[in-house]
DNA sequence: ACAAATATATACCAATCGGTATTATTTAAA
DNA sequence: TTTAAATAATACCGATTGGTATATATTTGT
């Protein structure tokens, strides 16, 4: 890894969180200057412009999550306990664990959906991603007899999603846990239903 | 009503939707004059600052949904009907009915809350007067035996929340209705579940 | 119809915005 | 160790930001 790699990575890593705080029209080059101790020059020597260091930040936190989850979703044998990775895991977004400033596809997603065409489809694509995801593993649990062959795969995906991403929202919003608490016993649940 | 009052009213008609789309770092004085065809000058007549544009913006589009919700749940009668209200209306959100841009608590929620503490505050009393709202209902249908006793109707109102504010998430950012659908489907699921 | 009061437009402000050309400093290969 | 290339800092650019003082219209009560 060069310098100037060492540096990029360093750039994205420090404005990462700024950006999933602030939103994108909220973060400016100032911002970016004051997380890193670096100053424009340097910063514009290894990016193009704001959007491509955006862009490379939101890659960044998008990837931590989804590796982390990944691991954990492979490490689990049955289609439920697979399932139930999602509601055990995103708590970490509360504490600031995974990404400071909440589950960067939810604030993506909300930030950029009217105003930032770019950003959009990479956060719509790591929803469907995400969707994808869990309808594998629930086709794979309805082979496995795990889950009831009348069930919708997809229709399964897209509400574990909706409910974690709006657990989430309420969650950080209220900054109660018992409240996510008690979203993520539905979620439980709803995935116990289904079996 | 004044003529100040007038236009402060047009004022805040006309630019809710931006803030609501554009949020409130992504929405200048520039727009607001674009959106209205008035001046700053006039602007500034009307209002202190662009910060209570802002939060006027936000009670109104607030209160246009809150009112027109809660008039259809006076209209009906049982407990399950009641709940399903949020899960028949919300989805003008998605045609832009209610307030382009989406709703104005998911919005703001995730615009405002590492941001904007007034503006986080409002849409935090927001949440749970909704909450409050939804746990009375449930409340009342256990006492009419409409729901079962053993459920938790706080747990209710914030599983009815999260599930609608994540369907409009994904529904809003994939603009798939059927994606809604299949999650409202699940939503109805849980309602008749708890009866 | 006419003043006094109110409301809007104009013209400006310093500060900050994203971005760049140039200079100084490191880094790394010979 | 020297030197060319790569990297970072400085100093600046025009445009836009939120906001204001002042002048001009426009209402409104009499």
């Amino acid at each position: 890894m060069t310098k100037a790699e060492k540096t990029r990575q360093f750039i994205i890593e420090q404005t990462a969180p700024i950006f999933n705080m602030k939103g994108y029209a909220g973060t400016s080059m100032n911002d970016l200057t004051a997380a890193t101790g670096l100053t424009k020059g340097s910063i514009y020597g290894n990016f193009l412009n704001k959007d491509e260091v955006a862009i490379a930040a939101f890659d960044y936190n998008l990837s931590n999550v989804v590796s982390r989850i990944g691991a954990e979703i492979n490490r689990r044998t049955s289609t439920q306990d697979k399932l139930m990775v999602y509601a055990e895991m995103y708590h970490q977004f509360l504490s600031g664990n995974f990404a400071k400033g909440g589950c960067p596809i939810l604030n993506t997603a909300i930030d950029a959906d009217d105003t930032h065409p770019v950003l959009r489809e990479k956060v719509l694509a790591a929803v469907l991603a995400w969707k994808n995801g869990i309808t594998r593993i629930a086709e794979q649990g309805i082979v496995k007899k795990e889950i009831r062959e009348d069930e919708n795969p997809a229709q399964i995906a897209l509400t574990i999603i909706a409910m974690i991403e709006g657990a989430i929202m309420i969650a950080r919003l209220t900054e109660k846990t018992d409240y996510w608490n008690l979203i993520m016993d539905s979620l439980k649940k709803y995935i116990n239903s289904i079996s």
